[in-house]
DNA sequence: CCTACTGCTAC
DNA sequence: CGGAGTAGCAGTAGG
DNA sequence: GGATGACGAT
DNA sequence: CGCGTATCGTCATCC
């Protein structure tokens, strides 16, 4: 049956089907898989009538792309050669192609839905017709989470979070006669995929196109002309669709609805950081985990990424969650201003941009843990609910929405992301400006303008007066000792030494003479270059040694882009509007904390003093200890003597106890010990009623404002003691502007 | 009989 | 993913 | 002025 | 332990 297959196609990794392209090809299937653990499942199926190709990454959008560029695409040439496709032809069925079908293999999660709409977006374009060819394009859905009854042995199915988290509520406490089971990946086992294998057609789900509404939904996804339309979209608080997995076939519309655009908003959710703690969700996850398990102790890279990955229920490639880590824990010049984690090992220089590493490989070989800075700057002495807010139980999640620093730590380290539809850039500034800064909101004046700041830049910042009040530039720095031999010691903030150095190289014999680099130190910058003096003209002649030897970057604020406390996106213009968004918040939050400590000083108050006030009218005579009584009756006299009984649960409402009788209410009472009667013991006792008032008559006095400040404080010290210091930028600054080597 | 080396797997 | 490198082990040739 | 590439999480 | 594909938006720089 060979000898009429149309071309035989020299594929790698291609595993055709021996009907492909022959007069039976209308009943193939071509199953797109990511990876190659479907090469199996596609031979269960039948090696006659399924072929399978596994794609590598992901497809690039046709959107915007030259065609040049999609001829060019590997993946596009051979998906299209495969098929039998042509460029520029119109088809109205199947008959002339090498497949019938082509079957999407959708890998759990987002991510699947992105390759599926770049898929559908690519026939779009080409082959409009074809979408209109029913169960033409085909989809393979895989659970994310199977449930096995502990005792029938039934298993249930979940295609999509929202499904499984509504049947779990459902369900209630009965969830436990279930057995839970997360799919971290797909078909792996033989045993999986005779599980696919044994009901294929409940796992098919066929795409159709009903009218022109399915077209204008994938121009609403896709179209450069709908860009303000999608953002708009974006402002709209997103309710949790998805699809029926029972249904038999899906709409393009639904699809792109409920699926594509879901991936769209997680996407962005996963790129751009929380105005309120500056972390992006995976970076959340880790401090998350950290905290938890209280890592203050080395732990190898590796297997803390492991651990957070395992801690919740979904996760992406390890190799991205190490990366992530190590990015957390970098503190090279131009990375973070405050490390929230600490790195062992010589990982993440400035040699390279910090990546002078494999983070796959290298995370078995080095090690971190919290930085001791963390706790000052996230829930000291745990006053704060370590984890105030969390997602809404919908969209399944174990991390918080956000933690709360005292100080808005999105300034301190920056951030830099792009989701869809909107990026974001916020340069770093420095923790002292901000914590000045602070400090004035909380005396009611007004804020001071801050200009980023990367600790240990050796260079300068400055805001660009000539144009946009939005660009800051950040020069390098040299000495000219000779005349026509400049050193440079320092490089703009984002350029890795390694590129300079090849930079440098290329200019050679051009634009410099020649140059040495010292390499002592990868965290050091000194190349000694030597010119002629036609050479230094030329370089003045084009705006100076800075500008022609590329020594200044430009850091811009026109971009920033952040989720708000709600969860909004909410851009932002200026550094100090993020800072007073963030005041407003973190203050409303100390006056919670401040009312929850007035509470439970309140309780603990009366607590002493009516302990205080039973041993006295013991002593006195005014209650007899004996004969022993029934509980009841001890509580009732109690009660006749106006002693507070402790709400068995509620800590509200102190001032009506005479709720519910629980009966325990007075044990604070009736189980004080023989040894609390001597006269040392009650004299102990009233020092410490008579301290507890004063200290809750100040907490009520006080204001939120102070709890605060008391924080900055602290943080102001725990830096003085680990050196963050701006003398080494002023002496910089000085000595650069007094040697004015600038032009 | 012990050493030195080869070939192999598992990581 | 695949190549390089290595630990550990079994088998074997050679002194 | 239009193309290109860098950034970072996946 | 080092390769590869791609998305996504913005901005600087290259030609």
């Amino acid at each position: 049956m060979a000898e009429d297959n149309v071309g035989k196609l020299n594929i790698p990794k291609l595993k055709d089907a021996k009907l492909a392209g022959t007069r039976f090809s209308e009943s193939c299937t071509l199953i797109l898989t990511k990876g190659y653990s479907a090469k199996n499942f596609a031979r269960g199926l039948g090696q006659d009538e399924y072929g399978a190709f596994p794609l590598k990454g992901k497809l690039p959008n046709v959107r915007g792309a030259s065609p040049q560029q999609l001829l060019e695409n590997a993946e596009i040439q051979n998906i299209k050669n495969i098929l039998g496709l042509q460029f520029g032809k119109s088809y109205e069925n199947v008959k002339e192609l090498r497949y019938g079908h082509l079957m999407i293999m959708a890998t759990k999660g987002h991510d699947g839905s992105c390759i599926i709409g770049m898929l559908i977006k690519f026939f779009h374009y080409f082959w409009p017709s074809l979408l209109k060819v029913k169960g033409f394009m085909q989809m393979f859905i895989i659970p994310i989470v199977k449930a096995y009854h502990k005792k029938t042995n039934a298993v249930l199915s979940f295609y999509t979070t929202p499904e499984y988290v509504s049947w779990e509520k459902e369900l209630g406490n009965k969830a436990t006669e279930y057995r839970i089971q997360n799919y971290k990946g797909a078909l792996h086992s033989q045993e999986e995929a005779q599980f696919y294998l044994a009901d294929v057609d409940q796992h098919t789900k066929d795409f159709y196109w009903f009218d022109h509404h399915d077209d204008d939904a994938i121009e609403f996804a896709f179209s450069e002309k709908k860009i303000e339309a999608r953002y708009q979209w974006l402002q709209r608080p997103q309710a949790c669709t998805y699809f029926d997995s029972k249904d038999k076939s899906i709409r393009y519309l639904d699809f792109i609805n409920k699926q594509f655009m879901q991936y769209v908003v997680a996407d962005l959710q996963r790129s751009i950081p929380s105005m309120v703690d500056g972390l992006k969700p995976d970076q959340r996850k880790i401090l998350f985990y950290a905290f938890k398990k209280h890592i203050i102790h080395e732990i190898e890279v590796a297997q803390f990424s492991a651990d957070v990955s395992d801690d919740s229920p979904y996760h992406h490639g390890e190799a991205s969650l190490v990366g992530t880590i190590i990015g957390m824990a970098q503190n090279y010049v131009g990375s973070n201003n405050i490390n929230l984690l600490q790195l062992n090992g010589r990982l993440g220089t400035r040699l390279m941009g910090g990546k002078d590493h494999d983070a796959t490989a290298s995370g078995r070989y080095i090690f971190t843990q919290l930085s001791p800075i963390t706790r000052y700057l996230f829930d000291k002495d745990k006053d704060d609910e370590p984890i105030p807010h969390y997602l809404n139980d919908e969209c399944q999640s174990i991390e918080p929405a956000w933690f709360i620093p005292i100080i808005p730590m999105v300034l301190v380290n920056g951030s830099e992301g792009r989701g869809t539809e909107c990026s974001s850039f916020i340069p770093n500034y420095n923790p002292r400006d901000i914590i000045a800064n602070l400090k004035r909101l909380l005396e009611g004046k007004a804020v001071v303008p801050m200009i980023p700041w990367y600790k240990g830049f050796d260079g300068d910042i400055q805001k660009e007066t000539t144009s946009k009040d939005t660009l800051y530039t950040t020069k390098g720095y040299f000495i000219t000792e000779d005349k026509n031999d400049p050193t440079i010691t320092e490089l703009p903030v984002g350029t890795s030494t390694r590129d300079y150095n090849e930079f440098l190289a290329s200019r050679c014999g051009k634009d410099i003479k020649a140059y040495t680099a010292r390499k002592d130190n990868t965290n050091n910058v000194h190349f000694e270059s030597t010119m002629t003096e036609d050479q230094m003209n030329s370089a003045n002649h084009a705006g100076g040694f800075l500008n022609k030897f590329k020594l200044t970057t430009t850091l811009s604020t026109a971009n920033m882009h952040l989720f708000g406390s709600k969860g909004e996106l909410k851009k932002y213009d200026t550094p100090e509007q993020i800072l007073e968004d963030f005041y407003h918040l973190r203050l409303e939050l100390y006056e919670q904390r401040r009312r929850a400590l007035v509470r439970e000083l309140e309780i603990a108050s009366w607590l002493l003093e009516n302990k205080v006030k039973f041993i006295d009218k013991v002593c006195e005579g005014d209650i007899l200890l004996f004969p022993s009584r029934g509980k009841d009756e001890w509580c009732a006299e109690l009660k006749r003597k106006r002693f507070k009984s402790l709400p068995s649960q509620a800590v509200d409402n102190v001032e009506e106890t005479d709720e519910k009788e629980s009966g325990t209410g007075y044990d604070y009472l009736l189980s004080i010990t023989r040894l609390s009667f001597t006269s040392e013991k009650i004299e102990e006792l009233k020092q410490a009623s008579d301290a507890m008032k004063k200290e809750r008559d100040e907490i009520t006095k006080s204001k939120s404002e102070s709890l605060w400040l008391r924080d900055l404080n602290a943080l102001d010290h725990q830096l003085d003691e680990e050196k963050y210091t701006l003398d080494e930028r002023i002496a910089k600054i000085d000595f650069q502007s007094s040697h004015d080597v600038d032009e």
